[in-house]
DNA sequence: CTAACACCTACAGTAGCTGTAGGTTCAAGG
DNA sequence: CCTTGAACCTACAGCTACTGTAGGTGTTAG
């Protein structure tokens, strides 16, 4: 019935390597699970799930604060969910930040690749625009948000 | 006329901090510039540029080394450009895939948020689908590619 | 002359893992 | 029963591209 998991199980289980899950229960993300005889780390299902949350949440770009937060939130089942929302909304405004941000980026490299007619390297319009984008360009680089996690 | 700015002029105009510019130097991407009697960097005009190149490759999401090979290829305007160019497009490819996967990121965080109707964290729509993604949803999180830096 | 500020080096820290070294435990085959 | 190889253990270094800090020196304005 109890069945659980060495790490490597885990690992496969959950998408990721052995080391993320030691990490993950380093920082306190995960609870320290108990260990074999031989020292061995063996996660019940709860710890699996705990941790696939974990994946999903971070796949979906939060950062390990916010995840941390989620998971202390959804052990208070009974509270308003206001504040799970506000973490969610945030991460989809920033993801929706990043998203104008790189369009913006998007096209100033398109309009570079684009001018290029290929030539010689001292006529080259890439080495040229990054050599002299000046503030008439109507794109001035806003810097985005934190970043969203690429795992 | 050989007009000679310090690290924090230097910084200023090229819109970045001055331990940006020492640790540009200290990876070999600035040549290390003469120093004042009293040991503190002179920065000619040539540096000046070579800083801006620098800043606003990084502003369109360069990596480092991108910009250092971009940087060695501009030493060389006899050669022809594609190397050049095949840089730009690679980094515009990586954009690219950047963008589509963060918008497929968007499309399910806004699923979550929009399915929430504000209740108690037990039925909160975005513990759940935090909790049970499985594979049966259309988007599986494929990873994107290494990162577009954001200063 | 002195106070404030810019500069110097060297190193630690950020996020979120990932890899490595050097050692133990476990499961299967002979 | 013993051995071999995979999987596990801890501890720590490394990745990107900076940013911050400590502790000291140089420069400049009043
Ligand atoms: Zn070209
Ligand atoms: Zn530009
Ligand atoms: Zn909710
Ligand atoms: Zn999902």
């Amino acid at each position: 019935m109890a069945t659980r998991l060495t790490i490597g199980r885990a690992a496969e289980a959950a998408g990721c390597k052995v080391q993320t899950i030691r990490y993950y229960e380093q920082i306190g993300l995960l609870h320290r699970p108990p260990r074999s005889e031989g020292n061995q780390r063996l996660f019940a299902h709860e710890d699996i799930r705990r941790l696939a949350f974990i994946r999903h949440a971070r796949a979906l770009g939060f950062p390990l604060q916010a995840i941390r937060d989620l998971l202390s939130l959804g052990d208070e089942p009974d509270q308003p969910c206001e504040a799970v929302d506000a973490i969610a909304r945030a991460q989809l405004g920033d993801v929706e930040q990043r998203i104008t941000y790189l369009q913006a980026l998007r096209s100033e490299l398109k309009r570079m690749v684009e001018q290029c007619r290929g030539g010689r390297i001292a006529d080259c319009r890439v080495i040229e625009v990054l050599s002299d984008h000046t503030r008439r360009e109507m794109f001035d680089h806003a810097v985005p948000r934190s970043g969203v996690g690429s795992p």
